[in-house]
DNA sequence: TATTGTTATACTCTATAACTATA
DNA sequence: TATAGTTATAGAGTATAACAATA
C-alpha cells in the first residue's frame, strides 16, 4: 500500500505512512505556495487575497449585501467588515443604502474598482499560468474539477 | 472561455470572470474543508494538523533536529519550538542531546508517541476517506499527483 | 562568521460575543 | 424574535529580530 520511499540520506524511514500521502497536507501545502505567489504578484500593497475575493463578488454581483457577500465567502460577517473597509479606502467599492431595508449596505464597485478588478484578474491569471506552466489544459481542467468536488462537500 | 453561469435568482453575472474559475480559490476554500473536518476528527483536543504533522514526520525520521524538521514543514524553526513544547508535554515526543553537536537537539517519539501517532493515522485516513467517499481510487491518486506537482514548484 | 534553539514581539486571519438599529 | 452591520476582543498561526551557546 505504502511504496518504498527514497530516505533521502536519512536515518531511517521503512513501510510507515508517511505525511505526504495525506491529502490534507498535499493540499495545505500546495495553498500555501499558491497564496505566497498569489502576494507576490500582486505586490507589496496589492490587494491581498480576501480583497481579491471580495472585489470579484462585488463585481459579479453588485448590489450584494455585506452578509451575502460574507455567505459566500464563507466568512462570518463581522470579519467581512475590514475587508469592505479597505476597499473602500482604496476607492474600488463603496456601500449604499438599500431602499427596501434600511439595516442593510449594498456593496457595488466604483469604476476604479472595476478598472482594478479587471487589472487584477489578469495579473492572477498570468500567476496561475506560471505556477500551473507544466500543465496541460486537461490536467488543469481536471484539477479544478476534483476541487470543486471538495467544495461540493462543505453544507 | 467562460461558460455561462446560472445566476441564482441573482442581480446579474454575465460573462466576466467568476471567482471560482481560479486555482487559488478552489484551492483555499477545499483546504479549509478538510482542515475544519481534520480537526473534528480528532476531537477539541486532539492534535490539530501541526502536531500530526510534526509527529509523523518525528516517527518518520526519528533523531531529526528541530532545525531539519521547521524546513521540512516549510515552516521557521521559531515556530517550531511550540510545536514540539506542546508534543512533549502530550508525552509524545521527546528532545535528546545530539553526541556530535551541543547546540542541536534531536527529536524522538516516545512508545506513547508512537502509538498515538498510529491511532491518528487511522482517524486521519478515516476523516479523507469520508471526504473523499465519491472519488474513484483512480481520482484520489490524479488529485494527489497534481497537488504534489504545485509542490514541486516551491523552491 | 554561521548555525541551533530560544524568546519577545508583531502581524494576519478569523471567530465569538455583544451592541444598535432596524425588521 | 430575528437580522444587518459594527465593534471589541481573543485565539490561532506565522514571521522577524535578537540573543546565548556552540560550531
Amino acid at each position: 500500500m505504502y511504496p518504498q520511499r527514497q530516505t533521502s540520506g536519512s536515518q531511517t524511514a521503512g513501510l510507515q505512512p508517511a505525511l505526504d500521502e495525506f491529502l490534507g497536507y498535499n493540499l495545505k501545502r500546495a495553498y500555501l505556495i499558491l497564496q505566497a505567489d498569489f502576494r507576490s504578484a500582486l505586490g507589496e500593497d496589492g490587494l491581498g487575497p480576501r480583497g481579491f475575493s471580495a472585489l470579484s463578488l462585488v463585481v459579479q454581483f453588485p448590489n450584494v449585501t455585506q452578509s451575502a457577500l460574507a455567505r459566500m465567502l464563507g466568512i462570518d460577517r463581522s470579519g467581512l467588515v475590514a475587508i469592505i473597509d479597505d476597499l473602500e479606502r482604496r476607492g474600488l467599492a463603496r456601500r449604499e443604502a438599500v431602499p427596501g431595508d434600511r439595516r442593510a449596505q449594498a456593496l457595488l464597485p466604483t469604476p476604479a474598482g472595476r478598472a482594478a478588478h479587471a487589472e487584477a484578474v489578469a495579473t492572477v491569471r498570468a500567476h496561475e499560468d506560471r505556477l500551473l506552466a507544466g500543465f496541460s489544459t486537461d490536467e488543469r481542467q481536471t484539477l479544478m474539477a476534483l476541487l470543486r468536488r471538495i467544495r461540493e462537500r462543505e453544507e
